[in-house]
RNA sequence: GCGGAUGUAGUUCAAUGGUAGAACUUCAGCCUUCCAAGCUGACUACGUGGGUUCGAUUCCCAUCAUCCGCUCCA
């Protein structure tokens, strides 16, 4: 039995919206395109995220950084260091431990920071630490593993060359903190939005879109007083997930999964996520995560730059905290899909709708003459619309059949061009989840559709 | 990275050591005045590379990709 997250998967790669990446050639392992319909449905996420968390908060503003970041970002951000594990495979059971892991248990929370590779694998040679799994000493040599990419700026690779993919978009506000207050006056508190790739060389991707080495990822800097940090960090777990409702994901899908001590990272103070409920389990689509003031302090001493900022109304300096809510697209369009994906039993036969909302549909509305005979009169309404939304034109089959391609594909509205409209001026528009109908002047055609799209 | 499974049109399935057949989809023509109609026709596939063989889609090896476990997920 086809569960549905398969069935999304299957949708998804039935109709373009999805393509493996380099299939002519074999692909590339976890590689996805976006076809004609998936990039029309990203795009719209892209622009219900940046309407909410930009457009319609007065205090936060957007920027696009570049990937390519100065080196130095990254170390004093924590990611050249952190974000890379020193591993060692056990030759007799195959199991796969970090070197530094396995020091600190064997000897009871012994620091190892800053060990060499050369040092750890011979503390563990000469120490005779075994395996945990299978209590052998035949472990491989230490690999080092980066889970940021790595390449070359300039013509010559050099170590001096050294450039990073970044992990995250995060540090791209981080880095840009003066220059966004300083240019749009703004005051704490206020927020710096990114939507942009991201780069992380996972060990173990998959599940389809859901974990990729090559992402997008929507995120938001939000800086706040100290103090009044936690009302912020609140106030935007309630705002994401008011959002995800307002376009149609159900509650009963939906939760809220504090993090526990253990679990938080080295920047944070407070982390939660929220999670969906997909076919192969709760998987975390949003994390909101209290930063502190860790990122403008780690890069105020890497980069002997003040962030600090002045409060003109109370004469002080201070270090603001973040606030940071990050969601991948590509999870948050699995979700949307998911929700939206049924198979509906009919009287004599079944359809399969895709539910979207009408702002996330690939097209708005798809315009169909009843025949071919009136295709042209039906074509100026399609250029007429198109001047303001994507719309779809279909002149081939039978009216029942390109009925259900739009359903099938989201289209919200299907709007007939009959021969009673050569005479009143008025098409059909049959609704995509009710199947109902309904007469309606050409004229109103454009409001119609936009007061469907506001969520 | 380890273990297991899989790989034939866009999709779902066949058959075969002598170069593959269907259904649905798609396209064209006829027909067709509001929910997958009909008729006629057409396009399209053995993941890739080696090996064995007179001959390989079929057997063997490698590789690539996908899925499921394990591991990883600051």
């Amino acid at each position: 039995m086809e569960n549905q997250f398969e069935k999304v998967v299957a949708h998804m790669k039935k109709n373009g919206f999805v393509f493996q990446g380099s299939e002519i050639y074999g692909g590339l392992s976890n590689t996805w395109d976006f076809g004609p319909l998936g990039i029309e449905f990203k795009n719209n996420v892209k622009k219900a995220w940046w309407k909410k968390f930009i457009q319609q908060i007065p205090n936060n503003v957007g920027i696009q950084s570049a990937l390519l970041m100065n080196p130095s970002v990254w170390k004093s951000s924590g990611h050249l260091d952190g974000f890379s594990d020193p591993l060692m495979d056990c030759k007799s059971c195959k199991s796969r431990h970090r070197a530094d892991k396995l020091i600190e248990d064997a000897t009871q929370n012994m620091t190892v920071d800053g060990w060499s590779n050369e040092k750890m694998q011979d503390f563990i040679k000469d120490n005779n630490i075994a395996c945990p799994d299978c209590g052998k000493t035949d472990f491989t040599e230490i690999r080092q593993f980066n889970l940021m990419f790595k390449t070359y700026q300039g013509v010559l690779e050099t170590a001096k060359n050294v450039v990073y993919l970044r992990p995250e978009t995060a540090q791209g506000m981080f880095v840009n903190f003066k220059n966004v207050q300083r240019t749009t006056r703004k005051k704490i508190p206020f927020g710096i939005g990114q939507i942009g790739k991201s780069f992380r060389n996972e060990i173990s991707p998959g599940n389809f879109i859901f974990r990729t080495r090559e992402f997008e990822q929507m995120e938001l800097e939000f800086f706040t007083k100290p103090g009044e940090d936690m009302q912020w960090y609140k106030f935007y777990q309630d705002y994401c997930m008011n959002f995800l409702k307002s376009l149609g994901v159900k509650d009963e899908n939906l939760r809220l999964r504090e993090h526990s001590a253990e679990e938080l990272s080295h920047y944070s103070s407070g982390t939660c996520d929220i999670e969906y409920k997909f076919s192969f389990g709760w998987g975390e689509l949003w994390g909101i995560a209290n930063r502190t003031d860790f990122d403008l302090k780690v890069h105020q001493k890497g980069s002997k730059e003040s962030l600090e900022y002045f409060d003109p109304t109370t004469n002080e300096r201070y270090l603001p905290y973040t606030i940071e809510p990050s969601v991948g697209v590509e999870r948050l369009m699995l979700v949307l899909m998911s929700e939206a994906l049924v198979e509906e039993q009919l009287e004599n036969d079944s359809r399969i709708v895709l539910k979207l909302h009408p702002a996330l549909a690939p097209f708005k509305a798809c315009i169909l003459p009843l025949t071919k005979k009136l295709s042209e009169e039906a074509l100026k309404v399609f250029t007429e619309l198109s001047e303001h939304f994507n719309v779809e034109f279909d002149e081939a089959g039978s009216i029942g059949k390109r009925y259900r391609r739009q359903d099938e594909i989201g289209t919200p509205f299907c709007i007939t061009y009959d021969f009673d409209s050569l005479e009143d001026n008025c098409v059909t528009i049959r609704h995509r989840d009710s199947m109902t109908q309904e007469r309606i002047s050409i004229t109103e055609l454009k409001t119609f559709i936009e007061k469907s799209l506001v969520f």
